[in-house]
DNA sequence: GGCGCTAACTTAGCAAGCTAACTTAGCCAG
DNA sequence: CTGGCTAAGTTAGCTTGCTAAGTTAGCGCC
């Protein structure tokens, strides 16, 4: 096997995430999985539990480890949903609100500057990874799952 | 925050090992990360822990763990290195043989099929995605890292 | 020939993903 | 109005990453 693309895709971005958890816990004192998390909540609107785990890919047991400890540290506010049924709303604190708006855009920019350094176009990159994301949501659930 | 690049990056490679893994687990009693592992040690020759763990993208404690638990499974050989020094050489057994050849072809076509129904250009992507690679590792070497 | 150096590996313990199975809340059909 | 269904969330236990710190083996220099 040479190295095809879903191996490359997985070590890049293992590193990718690693690294950004390394700067994130060196510089700011927060895991970048719990970071993606406030931002999703703060920012895409992601309102109950099995919102976020939709947004963030994963499952409703991780994020509910997750919130649980967001909410220890009192960056996370979760609260029965008031319109009923079984969900939690979620919202930011006056800190989690902080923190997040002290970190994505340096965060960002780092990222960016590694695109540029690499000669790769980063909007037509951007672009194939979005579409192959969207693709492969749609063939999952049309394969039930 | 939209949408940006590192956080699909991050989605898709998690859904796509994910599918990975279930697929193997499913269809061939292994996980995706030892498949990787013995595909690495049957193909591309890595042969002691070292290499296997550059190759992977992991560290060494990672792969230590798993080259025993492969062995304890009778898929690996790992022996210390006749040659000297503090390493171990890795091999398949011929059970491993066996177990990576029935799987990789079709494996690598399933991937293949996504890329395909994306309209993305695979080769193209392909490319991009090396590239990123390469200069990510480049500059976490020269950063001293 | 022993002291320190480096490289490879192991051990221990933590983080955060997963699946399986359970609980809780609302909804609807008889 | 109850018994079953579905959706959201939790709990338990596993896997496989990680870092930090320790071990083992050879290498070089006095």
């Amino acid at each position: 096997m040479e190295r095809n693309l879903s191996l490359n895709l997985h070590v890049l971005t293992a590193r990718l995430d690693r690294a950004a958890d390394r700067i994130l816990r060196a510089e700011h004192g927060i895991s970048y999985s719990r970071f993606l998390a406030l931002t999703l909540v703060g920012e895409l609107g992601a309102s109950t539990q099995r919102t976020l785990a939709d947004y963030l890919g994963v499952t409703e047991p991780s994020v509910s480890r997750m919130t649980g400890v967001l909410a220890a540290d009192g960056l996370l506010d979760v609260q029965p949903d008031p319109a009923g049924g079984n969900r939690r709303r979620l919202s930011l604190t006056d800190e989690g609100k902080r923190r997040v708006a002290s970190i994505r855009q340096e965060f960002e920019d780092r990222l960016a500057a590694v695109v540029a350094e690499s000669g790769v176009p980063y909007a037509e990159y951007a672009e194939h990874t979005a579409r192959l994301l969207t693709t492969f949501d749609r063939l999952e659930r049309e394969a039930g799952k």
